[in-house]
DNA sequence: TTATATGCAAATCCTTTGCCGTCGA
DNA sequence: TCGACGGCAAAGGATTTGCATATAA
């Protein structure tokens, strides 16, 4: 049973070889925002003999295909995720690297609007948000 | 007379060799939102013995020390602009590689609520949005 | 069969670093 | 003076690519 990703290559006509269902396969069941040496190390486990050049390709051919998105915290390497239907952004958490998903309607809507004023069309946008725990480091200045 | 940029190397004791101060008015004078490449293109002019590994230093240090802003805009190299004390986000126009700077208020709020909301006190983010002139290219699906 | 994909290693791009001579305070 | 700085070239990390072989359709 072909996990989602590999459905929607199918779908959009992508030759089918055993290395890009490795690969389809790892990203339908990651949870996380892996970067390409995670893909690579995880679809080893599945096929040894995979190259990282193979991963690199199949993770652009992927994202041109619009199955893939990918994300960008700063850090100097892309990291993927599957596009899902609902839109969301993140919030990195600098204290632990942990990333938070999340949706907000208001928010979208003050993209378009803002860029309606500007006199643009959104075509897209990116936004994360950084933070740190609440309760733990020190928001005020004057504290020690 | 000493450019903004340059007073702000002074002010936090940084030491100011000649390429500081050329990298400095470089910066003083950019409107726009030059990459390393850029710096050390126009540096050269002034001072024609400068290399790029200062460039890359240089803007290093003035970051650290906050007199700068690195931007990423997912093109795989950096941009600076100096840190202006009212905070503003970016719209790259994506038909022309423009870069139009915008500020706020309401947006601000917003992210801080949504961080607050997820359990975090917000300490930065990066937001930017991708847009095309109105009146340009296809806004609905079924003209041609 | 035949265009397309893969492996491997070399190449690229952007950025950082080691080393050693130079210069600012 | 003397530790910080700059130049040069080499190193690094992430990602891409050329080429010969293998493979999906």
């Amino acid at each position: 049973m072909p996990g989602q990703i590999e459905r929607l290559c199918i779908e959009r006509g992508l030759r089918m070889t055993g290395q890009r269902r490795v690969v389809a396969r790892v990203l339908s069941e990651a949870n996380d925002h892996p970067d390409a040496e995670d893909v690579y190390r995880r679809a080893s486990k599945l096929e040894p003999k995979i190259s990282i050049a193979t991963v690199y390709r199949t993770l652009r051919i992927f994202e041109e295909a619009g199955i893939l998105q990918r994300l960008e915290f700063g850090d100097g390497r892309a990291r993927f995720e599957r596009t899902e239907s609902e839109h969301h952004d993140h919030l990195i958490d600098t204290s632990s690297g942990k990333v938070i998903e999340f949706q907000n309607a208001q928010l979208e809507e003050l993209q378009e609007q803002i860029a309606r004023d500007l006199g643009y069309r959104l075509v897209g946008h990116r936004m994360d948000l950084y933070g740190v725990p609440l309760g733990q480091a020190a928001p005020a200045k004057d504290e020690e």
